[in-house]
DNA sequence: TTGTAGGCGTTATCAG
DNA sequence: CTGATAACGCCTACAA
């Protein structure tokens, strides 16, 4: 691999001005920079990449934490923040937390000790206080899908509550007025969300959710299938079941397909996150966008704005989710209509 | 951030010997390593990574390019492939390759000027000339999934051949004789693979498809649809619909359940990959687990083992697939006994 | 077993 | 506008 030396040899100029070229310096001649190019491009030269981050402090890399790689949402978050770094030819270091509190702590120490100009996270066993002590250290870095109010401006999040709020509503609108709901553990911030849109909607309609129609679950597709035994086996009528994510809702529409439910004319089901399972589910799930590729998006543009000053409009923070429209809700309305 | 002559200055020893100590060179003596271990600790030193990489031509990091990230394989495969390397201390760095052939080599480029001490490559657009021409220049890399016999030992892949033999072997073994076949594209190397082995399999029974039951999709699930149709229309019998992977097989169940097909019943489905998606289809998708997370961490063991040196037993070169036998499929021999 | 000193390939400050 | 030259923080012969 050729060095700068090498290039400024070979081009008749000293090594400050082969720098200067390389940093779109502008005061160098137009000439003479024209004939470095020249030269970079014969000799195929390769800045150092260790070289100048050891001279700038700058390494073009950002850091992601992420509890785990696999399923629908951290794929496509680290997709979309890749994107948008790679475009301005920044680097995606990435590790994973895996929800623990300790991996994750020793995960944003290894990125840092990599001299990542900046990090991306997706915690969730961090305290507050750890966030917001990491917050005076040199790394800045953006939280994704958390907010923390004493460093909110690091905070990029969807806005569950609307969230919660727009899928009552809807089915609100297509004529339910019973529901079941299976909801995220309430300690997550976002199962709270979820949980209180959802309240309000209802509150609007003088809606209250019965006792025996309420599942508080782990996001995971098992829970989906006990809420719905729950709500079968206790004898109150519903005609739709509100999930907080789609893993559940799938969760519960298989134990609907086996007591013969047919879905949506028996009971209508809404998910939450409009990931793929949404999609390929029986029948096609109607859910909730989560944003997710927008949130990644914008936090990545977060870190090329204020880290990299790159000239960008401004960051939006709380990001609306928006109703995805399938196959698994009825309208009673038209119904009633049609049979009167 | 402290340095390394702080640390020495404080210890009282060179930097040579802070060097020695931090990199477990034998020859030091143990009480002056417990004096600079413990200065270190004092000083919550952390070597600085960019002034290691240029003196020592070592970054610790490895550049993993995948076509995408999200997805239920990708997300897999990096998942399986970061533990490993975090274990020995090693970072990933990733990059999409989005399945073009100038983004590919763009990306390896990218990955290369960052000094990544080797690469895992899940490439598809870039050519076996390519590839053996990298494996000549000084960066070492995996290639995962596709087989080039001239870099044969760079490459680390599932036995599709195996996997198709095993998928029809255990459908005749439940008694079915009248297949439909749903195929990748079948230029791509896993595909064609997939295919020889279920005819493979087939050819022992001495059966043959019928190509009014083969369809030749894209992976997609509209495929998989399409091809239903089709089998359907063709009004040529058959009792088990064999589909090269999950989501051609979701498609598939979503056109049979339109047409009121029982499934198992009438028809019995068969996926590829152990997808996500076949554990939360309806009926639940007996599959061919791909085996992903080994080969991750396969590939991850092979850059530890070659390139840093970690004793390591050998590297599996083939990885073989196993079936996940889940609620798609009906045993015809059962049935017909206790019938007659 | 330890220390000295040159080198890794840039950036950036000062003179010129 | 250009060129010397001192950092940047660590590794590693070579010497002692």
């Amino acid at each position: 691999m050729s060095t700068i030396y090498e290039v400024s040899k070979l081009a008749g100029v000293s090594i400050a001005t082969v720098s200067r070229v390389l940093n779109n310096n502008k005061v160098v001649n137009e000439k003479t920079r024209r004939n470095v190019l020249d030269v970079i491009e014969q000799l195929n030269y390769r800045p150092n990449a260790s070289a100048k981050s050891l001279a700038s402090q700058i390494t073009d890399s950002v850091g992601i934490l992420v509890p785990e790689f696999h399923g629908p949402f951290y794929g496509c978050l680290m997709g979309s923040i890749e994107k948008t770094l790679r475009a301005k030819n920044k680097y995606a270091l990435v590790a994973s937390g895996q929800s623990s509190e300790e991996i994750e702590k020793k995960s944003i120490e290894f990125l840092i000790s990599r001299n990542c100009d900046a990090l991306v996270l997706h915690v969730e066993a961090l305290s507050d206080e750890y966030l917001i002590e990491l917050s005076k250290k040199n790394t800045p870095f953006v939280l994704i899908n958390r907010y923390i109010e004493e460093i909110s401006h690091h905070c990029i999040y969807l806005d569950n509550e609307h969230g919660g709020y727009i899928m009552a509503k809807y089915l609100l609108e297509q004529g339910h007025r019973n529901f079941a709901y299976i909801s995220g553990p309430l300690q997550k911030s976002d199962s709270k969300g979820r949980y209180l849109g959802v309240q309000q909607a209802l509150l609007e309609y003088d809606i209250s959710l019965n006792e025996s129609l309420f599942y508080q679950g782990n996001f995971h597709q098992e829970c989906g299938s006990k809420a719905m035994k729950k709500f079968i086996n206790s004898n109150v009528g519903f005609t739709a079941v509100i999930c907080a994510n789609d893993q559940m809702a799938i969760g519960a529409l298989l134990v609907a397909h086996e007591k013969g439910i047919d879905i949506p004319r028996d009971v209508s089901f809404i998910g939450f996150d409009n990931s793929i399972l949404a999609q390929y589910s029986y029948p096609e799930l109607s859910s909730i966008d989560n944003q997710v590729e927008n949130i990644g998006e914008m936090a990545a543009n977060w870190v090329l704005k204020y880290v990299y000053q790159e000239p960008l409009k401004d960051i939006e923070h709380i990001l609306k989710p928006r109703l995805i429209n399938r196959n698994s809700v009825s309208t009673l309305i038209e119904r009633f209509i049609y049979i009167s």
